[in-house]
DNA sequence: AACATTAACTTTCATTTTGCAAGTGAAATA
DNA sequence: TATTTCACTTGCAAAATGAAAGTTAATGTT
């Protein structure tokens, strides 16, 4: 195999920070980004995170997905209805990165001055956070 | 110059969104750890950088640096004590970072199970983050 | 049934980034 | 004056990334 099957940024040697350790599993360019597509946007399938706005590379969303599978933050399962398809989902442990992802939304809130920023989620964030938390809290808990 | 002058993994096109804004100034392997070892370990110079435990290459801490100070997360100034020396600290824009960081040290404490885990600061964050937020806080405000 | 298309990858390879080791220059110390 | 300290810089090999093309199997079309 000459592809990119290893894990890129795990730690020689674990410190056994937590920081460290987060930084093990989503701090990479492309993992929390995935779970952003998957959190707020709502997408589930290889295709349609490639069409999210940032272009990733297909191998290295095939790499990511395989890790965050491994790494137990999304589950992949068939598509009951399309079995070429699979279907990723947020396990308990990728939902409960919500905290950290809505803590990121405010602080680029705060902190992004740029013309084109895009304030929709950031609005939501200041102005009713409980809601918002609530609201990705049952989609957690949906069915299937 | 082959030296890594230039930020690795700044967007090609920006899309806009809070998150892709964070992910570009921090979401790199090094950049949270440098803001870690000043906010929660007091370290300001390069050479107590160099000492802490993930042994992050000269180079790229140069460069990380360099770009955390353009980005405003940090500034530069001189040691009046030792005018060879060079003294980091954190501007508001880094110290607003916290939030995220014990959202991270949260999320890790809860889902790090390693038998080498450091549980110091997950339980700080568990029993007493308001004490913790206050007390990054002050140091936030202090003279010089 | 034959053919085209869709979906999810994998492979190849050039470019970029990282990491290690060694080197540089200026300021402080012996 | 010589040595050490401090903050980097440079060179180079190894690893990761990104773009594009290729593969395989399920589906949809004629």
């Amino acid at each position: 195999m000459s592809t990119a099957d290893t894990k890129p940024n795990d730690s020689k040697r674990p410190s056994g920070c937590p920081i460290t350790f987060a930084l093990d599993t989503f701090g990479d360019r492309w993992s929390l980004l995935i779970i952003r597509e998957m959190m707020f946007h709502g997408r589930r399938t290889y295709g349609e995170f490639l069409e999210a706005d940032e272009a990733i590379s297909t191998n290295i969303l095939a790499n990511r997905l395989k890790q965050l599978e491994l790494d137990g933050i999304i589950a992949k399962r068939r598509d009951p209805d399309n079995f070429r398809s699979f279907i990723y989902e947020l396990e308990p442990k990728g939902w409960d990165l919500a905290p950290i992802l809505l803590e990121i939304i405010r602080w680029s809130g705060e902190h992004d001055t740029r013309p084109g920023r895009l304030m929709h989620m950031v609005e939501r964030v200041r102005n009713e956070r409980e809601a918002l938390e609530q609201e990705i809290e049952a989609r957690a808990f949906e069915p299937l």
